[in-house]
DNA sequence: CAATTTTTCACCTACGTGACAATG
DNA sequence: GTCATTGTCACGTAGGTGAAAAAT
């Protein structure tokens, strides 16, 4: 079961090994790589798609985002609430996927929350290092990324450390910013294609947020409590023990 | 950034769309498949690799094995304690690989544990449909298997529930019946190579067990309780509150 | 009956919440 | 002083333990 090493572009052993193909593969050597690229190219666009996408709790984003949405940021990282959530239609079933977020500075203000208003109040802090997110799962046929229930970001957590260890599964924002979290789908069989190949992008205005270390609108922090299931300690439920200040 | 869609082999938007190529990656349309995957299997065979295999807590795994292992198995999923974690090293780098274990019966008899001794009781039950468990994070580099402190198959857990609705993820196992866990590296790109490529299988004799649905020697349950975390309520720490019968 | 399996439970691990006090 | 940030906490969710009782 042992294979001959170090012999480019041969390998007599192969279950493809037939005299044609040989040949053809070896005129294609110098081109192999762009070759194999731009066939995977093809083959993966042979048939067409017209992804949609829907944001999971729509209404529950509506509902913060009148009140003006507000993320906590933690030196170790917290997970957004409302959760980042879509469902996906309309990919081509057998094609491969990735599944990719990023949240982008939504203008160069820093702002201030003062007599229950947010305003502006100069100019941003310089931009942080902008990162991508990819779902884990990536890649996936579109058939699986559609027979979810959701495509959930649940992992990519909110920090506003610079030197944060995790650096690759959260994203690092400045505090006191309006952000936009954005959503992409990537058609590709690999990850190491993604900055190669066509982003789709899809932004939902109503996941607009401002990040804090701690809430400025008490409205936020209700609705918070109300529906965040690890906030329940803080409902106040007849029973409750907990009591406003 | 749209995409004509129905016009299969032509994609006038992609990025390597030059007329020479078109005509070469034409003349191999037939043959894509078998070219990719060629072209493939060459690129992955390029260097060598020799992967050695070791076993996380292998004093651990001894002290159990020494008092014959005992693994509970329930309806709804057990973890195996001590947990199925291998460190592998010798992998190519760059290549890829997919990580797969199995837990195959050791012989074909059933036992009963009778005067604090395991003894052969029959003929065993028929086989229950074998399973591969292939780890989540596969494909993954030989880079990115090395570099993580252990291979862990936690999330691989045992039951004796047939129609486990949860059937690629659980190992259906007979109770009182002898197991051995294996450990298997494939030199692939895709998952769905696994069952058509190489498989490097290595066995750890310590890792032996008899599957239970309640344990039978009292020094197992001890060992258990002693090294599992999540156990620690039933420990016997001076402070301690629960005692024998 | 005896042996094995299933169910339920208190007690853990692990970690996601906002409140609040301390810090800068 | 004011405001923003950090650390700690009680209180949740979620789920992994063996014991013991109940069921088969």
């Amino acid at each position: 079961m042992h294979r001959l090493p170090g012999i480019p572009g041969i390998n007599p052993y192969g279950p493809f090994s037939t005299p044609g193909l040989n040949h053809l593969v070896h005129q294609l050597q110098q081109q192999q790589a762009a070759a194999v690229a731009h066939a995977e190219e093809i083959d993966e666009n042979l048939e067409p798609d017209d992804p949609k996408v829907e944001l999971v709790d729509k209404a529950l984003w509506e509902e913060f985002h009148r009140n003006g949405t507000e993320m906590v940021i933690t030196k170790t990282g917290r997970r957004m609430f409302p959760g980042f959530k879509t469902k996906v239609s309309g990919l081509n079933p057998k094609a491969k996927y990735c599944m990719v977020m990023d949240i982008r500075p939504k203008d160069d203000c820093r702002y201030k929350y003062h007599n229950s208003c947010w305003m502006v109040a100069g100019k941003a802090d310089p931009e942080l290092p902008r990162r991508f997110y990819i779902h884990p799962d990536s890649p996936a046929t579109g058939e699986q990324w559609m027979n979810r229930p959701s495509i959930s970001f649940h992992k990519c957590k909110l920090t506003n450390n610079i030197a944060d260890p995790h650096v690759y599964g959260h994203a690092i924002l400045n505090s006191m910013h309006k952000y936009q979290p954005r959503f992409h789908i990537v058609r590709c069989s690999d990850t190491s294609q993604i900055y190669s190949r066509q982003w789709r992008t899809t932004c939902f205005p109503e996941m607009e947020f401002i990040a804090v270390t701690a809430y400025q609108n008490e409205k936020i922090t209700q609705l918070k409590i109300n529906h965040n299931p690890f906030a329940k300690g803080f409902r106040d439920t007849g029973c409750g023990r907990r009591e406003k200040r």
